[in-house]
DNA sequence: GTCCAAAGAGAATGAACATTCGTTTTGTAA
DNA sequence: TTACAAAACGAATGTTCATTCTCTTTGGAC
């Protein structure tokens, strides 16, 4: 094949990127082979070296893909000055932050929480995977804070409340549902929810 | 050396864990090369394969033994029947077992959190790793639960609460700040615990 | 239609690493 | 003291895997 357009091959690159995560989510970062990555992608060795320099790069475009989507989701919650929409309490905008993480898990045909247990492992290791990915969770947290913002000036929480340190609560909730999820495997957005709810009132 | 006594033995083992939680804090299981465990451990290649059969068998046993101590952590929180201690809110409750955790590190020189953060990822990856670890995290959860229960009985809660779901919710707490303190490192007990009192009234 | 540069294929290569093995040292028990 | 069984040692081994290299195919430009 000749040069080809820039469009295919950016769909190339996804789709060696998706073969990947299907293998990470089965073996992890460092289990998954090259071999696995060509036989799942169903191209050959050398053509997934003429799309990234080597594993590396693929692992790194993983972790700057923001797969999760789950800052936007979150965003998507404050309403836009004068737009009517009305700011949801805390437990329903958890639940749809975790029920979003379900809905594209199945959409996409991957267990999004067991890939990101390995991101977060592989950020812990290398610094350069982690200076990809901290922009991803920094949005996440500012996202939780526009929330809080809104939510005091709603006078959901109480007057003075720091919206940053509300945020860090928020975001923190996150892991544990992903963690919980696969280690136990028995939460659900709903029940989550409901426990902030009890643990709130 | 001849055979030596069983307490010289565990003694050698946990030598050798700890060289290889060292190596782990850095490197993740799998960069961890049992080179760099016999360097660590100060021991040689062929003296670590008489206390380990294997690579494998060092990690599991790392997996198995719930080295936070979180759990109990969370427990001593608990009063026991009569003993007149009184149950600390939920944000305080909170800082002690964040707090437990960055203590624990600061002794035993390694950052815990970094480790968590590997035997999650694989946990998701490895079911016999995850079945050595499940009972630890099982456990965290029961002792939360413990704690909402009392709580409960003590009105910090309203009536009808349901004490598991409160204790998914207080378990999920932790992780956020364990990946938060490496991701972000913005983290402490203190701010943790005050977003939570901030969430909650 | 012919070229040719890039893509695709898959066997070959070489490095990294867990584990083993033959040898030496050591401490206990007779 | 001597003997011996286990422990310690560290070089050698064999395997696994990322990457490269050569050869073949492809499809757009002229």
């Amino acid at each position: 094949m000749p040069k080809v357009s820039d469009e295919h091959r950016t769909e190339k690159r996804q789709q060696i990127i998706a073969a990947t995560l299907r293998c990470v989510e089965r073996d992890g970062f460092h289990k998954t082979t090259m071999a696995a990555v060509v036989e799942e992608s169903g191209l050959s060795a050398g053509s997934v070296y003429t799309y990234f320099r080597g594993k590396h790069e693929i692992i790194h475009a993983i972790a700057s893909s923001g797969v999760t989507g789950i800052r936007d989701a979150i965003n998507r919650l404050v309403p836009e000055a004068g737009s009517g929409q009305t700011l949801p309490p805390p437990e329903r905008a958890l639940e749809a932050a975790t029920q979003h993480l379900l809905d594209l898990s199945e959409q996409l045909g991957i267990n999004l929480p067991r890939i990101a247990l390995q991101t977060w492992a592989e950020a812990a290791r290398d610094p350069e995977f982690l200076a990809l990915m901290a922009p991803e969770a920094r949005g996440i947290r500012a996202a939780w804070r526009s929330y809080a913002e809104a939510a005091i000036d709603a006078g959901q929480f109480r007057e003075g409340a720091d919206p940053e340190k509300i945020a860090m609560v928020l975001t923190g909730l996150l892991p544990g549902f992903i963690l919980q999820s696969v280690v136990i495997g028995d939460v659900t957005p709903q029940a989550y929810a409901a426990g902030l709810t009890d643990l709130i009132n």
